[in-house]
DNA sequence: TGATTAGTTCGTTACTAACCGAACTAACAA
DNA sequence: TTGTTAGTTCGGTTAGTAACGAACTAATCA
């Protein structure tokens, strides 16, 4: 059994290296995905995925600011230590942050197609252009009633 | 303008970078988007970029093959040289693949549910998880439809 | 006040990625 | 067959990133 969780703690770290974080990062999201109960001190932290405290220390910060707040942490009342723990929340608030990430890429093609346009060039191209841009802005515009569809379903379940 | 082309390409390069390509390879993408007409040759490439041409070759094969074939070329009869260009094809194709991202993420996320479950692992932790992996569920369900939506669109508009 | 604990900061090392130039190959042209 | 052009391959340099240990700080405890 914990042969069994080390592995998943690594396959999360794969899964997450890919979208962008340290393998580090991604191995204390594992750990922390999988520990019981689902919080863990710094220094468990450390020993668990043999890394040193100023590793664990640079990537919790990254992880509670620039990494989209996926771990954040409590305290108990006399008890100087945190306790670190995903935050479920701020995952799923990221991932519905998607459509921004659309939009982004959609300006700046948009604003090239301007370009082209008003400089009249390759109409062929341009045109070719427009169909992507069509459909970035087909996706912005559906994707936020797609997840308030979803939410209202989620308060429906309870 | 030929200056105002240039600030676009740099951009197109930083946006490019922030979806896991390399400099270069952004700025190529850029210089394709903005060229006219819409290819270029493998050494115009070189001069408008400032590169040499092994970085240019390493990175025209890299957006030809694992760069989700982004690029691709033509030829002219009698003529040796090879000219390349933008597919809008293959990026709308790419594009409309990431509900398999998801499934990834969805599979992963699935397994380590699983594994909480069968160890009676902290129920509320594990209610979240639920929560997270209903959203990606739903994505999955619906986003193919929404595609399918859009082509018919495309197709009506013509 | 002094000792301990929790976590941070800093300077270094090891590794990887981006890019370059030079030498090379394959195809056609003279 | 020799030269030229288009592009590739290889080895090396440089820049940037991930991680470490040691020294430090801030808070608590005795």
């Amino acid at each position: 059994m914990e042969a069994q969780k080390k592995v998943f703690v690594e396959r999360v770290g794969v899964r997450t290296e890919m979208m962008g974080y340290s393998p580090l990062a991604g191995r204390i999201i594992g750990a922390l995905l999988l520990s019981e109960p689902p919080y863990m001190t710094f220094d468990a932290l450390c020993e668990y995925l043999n890394a040193s405290k100023s590793s664990i220390s640079t990537n919790l910060h990254f992880l509670m600011k620039e990494g989209t707040g996926l771990v954040e942490y409590f305290t108990l009342p006399g008890d100087r230590k945190r306790y670190f723990k995903i935050s479920i929340d701020n995952w799923l608030r990221h991932i519905k942050e998607m459509p921004k990430e659309f939009q982004n890429s959609n300006d700046l093609l948009g604003e090239i197609l301007g370009y082209r346009e008003a400089n009249q060039l390759d109409g062929e191209f341009s045109h070719s252009i427009k169909k992507l841009l069509s459909f970035y802005e087909f996706m912005l515009d559906k994707l936020p009633s797609l997840i308030e569809e979803w939410e209202e379903k989620i308060i429906l379940e309870k």
